[in-house]
DNA sequence: GTTATTTTCGTTAACGTTAACGATTTCTAA
DNA sequence: TTAGAAATCGTTAACGTTAACGAAAATAAC
């Protein structure tokens, strides 16, 4: 009567000790046929298989890896942006994302060893990864923010068959990798369906990109402009001039200022899309003008934006989900190494919308 | 040199053997301070506590519950509609996220039974609870669907030092429990936000709620609409019959229809709020009306609510995330009973946006 | 002061997996 | 046929925690 309220319950597990009562066998023969050591006949080892298949035996992870956690345990050699040791800074979020992971794993014997580059200079990452290889580490997590070094890193980490997940920015690499970011294309899909919901066909658009010091503009942002224009093109027919693009590095905010009163009419519904997290420094460049027909989109929840948005002068912010990238990682690495399941590793983030009222 | 680019690496774990070395006692008299068991005297307690403290010793959760996966068994009741049990369905994603859960930790000793009510007869619910009684369980996962009856589990379970996590719906319940669920009043006024900086101050709002056919409003639902019109009253003056509500059936489809054409000037900007998941009924409902200056938000990615996203006739859907509810009921469970963490236990999920582009 | 009782504590065998070590069997070569 | 090598397998001690069991020490009772 009771029992029969429940609909399901889980079985009851099996282990190696029963494999090896109902093969015959002992269960050091199981163990060496389960991890593929040497020294079983084939007739025992099909044996075992099939057992193993019947009975649908999965090995306790949680008891393998108290036995190996001090004689094998998971090395995770972190090189991040110096950044990260910045608290309200934007690297220090996958880094703290990949710290919690650890940390809720430590008791399976997984450690992990935080270095740093500095984004202004590439023999500094070069420098780092040097060292990651003269230490013995299990995997490496980093941001391939420069390409031609990272792809020596991915090269030289498959020779030494050290795992490698690259986070927050993407790139095409050849050799085999783990990859966790966030879709560029899609992201610039998502700001500019919003911009448009807003804006509609009739009003102005204008993309703004403040690039670091260096003029160099990340592949990233290319994606998101690329992606924003395809979809007003798809829709606003003909587009005319009511697409237009501002580039500048943020140093010179009067230029952009200017730029941007000569390209809009703020009588007119305008959307502004800002292709970066420095969306804060916008509302100071437009100080004093008149931005109610104005809305921004921009990205990434740190204080600034977050403050902004508070404040109702940045409209939409998009969420790259940095910790959780960081968190996946390390707990991706360690479900690969542990059950070879890759699948936490191969991940793209979705774009989150953050708006005044799902904040936080 | 090499040594010196790490910036931190994790400290070597400490364990009851070396706490037992370092206060001069048996592992077997640290175990029982830890465990609060009687038999210590207070010298040798007052000892151990303060080497314990110092170490900054915790307790590996693996080994505890490797050692007790068979005697403790963690017993979860997870009591549920009974629509949890088709797929494609609503109540099947917390669910599926419970089971996922489980699945997850089982090693570790952890198993839950489904059992199920249907939402039209009180009655099931509390036979099901009855029966829950009945058996040994540690703890229940359930929907508060009934107040009066679910109060009544809830202080019976108390009684019995069953904990219980209520999720997805919510309640301001006297007696001690765990809650998972989305803010309605959040929920409401994120609708409002999307709604108004498309509409604008001039469009017109309309508010319809598609209930059951028992004509009972839920409370979210109220809470919705509260927040949606709390929102827009501080931003519209005067508010005239800008912002209109519709409650209906939705058996009677119809009479929907009739009552929308009736409000609604179909030429000017119109912002519709469906405060849950029916808001796939309303494309149908408003076929061969012209909805170019219509903009639909509604509740939940269902098959049928994601296919009108796709094709542009819903324009945003808010996800309560219902799947992540339930993986952090379960979590969260084994975390309370393991280390008596409580952090998952209490969880208001976010208000996720969803367009057609960030969907999946 | 002796015995009985209670309080306090140490020892030990598990949990399921791993892998070193050694034991047994089979195979090879004379 | 038999020594020796090679292949195949079983036994066992860990990993860190738990708790039953019983031993030792402290207290109580006479």
């Amino acid at each position: 009567m009771n029992a029969n309220s429940i609909l399901f319950t889980m079985s009851k597990e099996i282990g190696i000790k029963e494999i090896a009562e109902l093969a015959g066998v002992s269960i050091g023969t199981v163990d060496r046929v389960i991890h593929e050591r040497e020294g079983v006949s084939e007739k025992t080892a099909a044996l075992i298989h099939s057992v193993i298949k019947k009975t649908g035996y999965k090995k306790n992870n949680a008891a393998s890896r108290l036995k190996l956690a001090r004689s094998k345990t998971i090395r995770i050699a972190v090189l991040l942006p110096i950044e990260a040791r910045l608290i309200d800074n934007y690297w220090n979020l996958p880094y703290s994302g990949i710290h919690k992971a650890v940390e809720e794993l430590k008791d399976f014997g997984i450690t992990y060893s935080l270095m740093t580059f500095k984004m202004s200079n590439k023999k500094t990452f070069v420098d780092q990864t040097n060292a990651i290889f003269d230490l013995t580490f299990d995997a490496i997590i980093t941001v391939p923010y420069f390409f031609s070094q990272s792809k020596d890193l991915l090269k030289k980490a498959n020779e030494k068959k050290i795992k490698v997940v690259f986070i927050d920015t993407h790139h095409d690499f050849k050799e085999p990798h783990f990859a966790i970011y966030q879709d560029s294309l899609k992201s610039g899909a998502v700001a500019a369906r919003l911009l448009h919901k807003v804006v509609g066909d009739t009003g102005k658009y204008l993309i703004v990109s403040l690039i670091n010091n260096m003029g160099f503009i990340q592949n990233n942002i290319k994606k998101r402009e690329f992606a924003f224009r395809s979809f007003l093109e798809n829709r606003i027919s003909p587009l005319n001039n009511s697409v237009q693009s501002v580039v500048s590095t943020s140093k010179n905010l009067s230029v952009v200022r200017n730029k941007l009163i000569s390209l809009l009419d703020l009588k007119k519904k305008v959307g502004l899309y800002v292709t970066n997290s420095r969306v804060y420094l916008l509302p100071k460049v437009l100080k004093d003008l008149n931005t109610s027909q104005l809305t921004i989109i921009g990205y990434d929840l740190n204080e600034k934006n977050k403050n902004l948005l508070e404040e109702n002068k940045i409209d939409f912010l998009l969420n790259q989900q940095p910790e959780w990238q960081g968190y996946n990682a390390a707990k991706g690495i360690f479900k690969f190494l542990t059950e070879e399941d890759s699948s936490a590793l191969n991940l793209t983030i979705p774009v989150e919308i953050i708006v005044k009222e799902n904040l936080q």
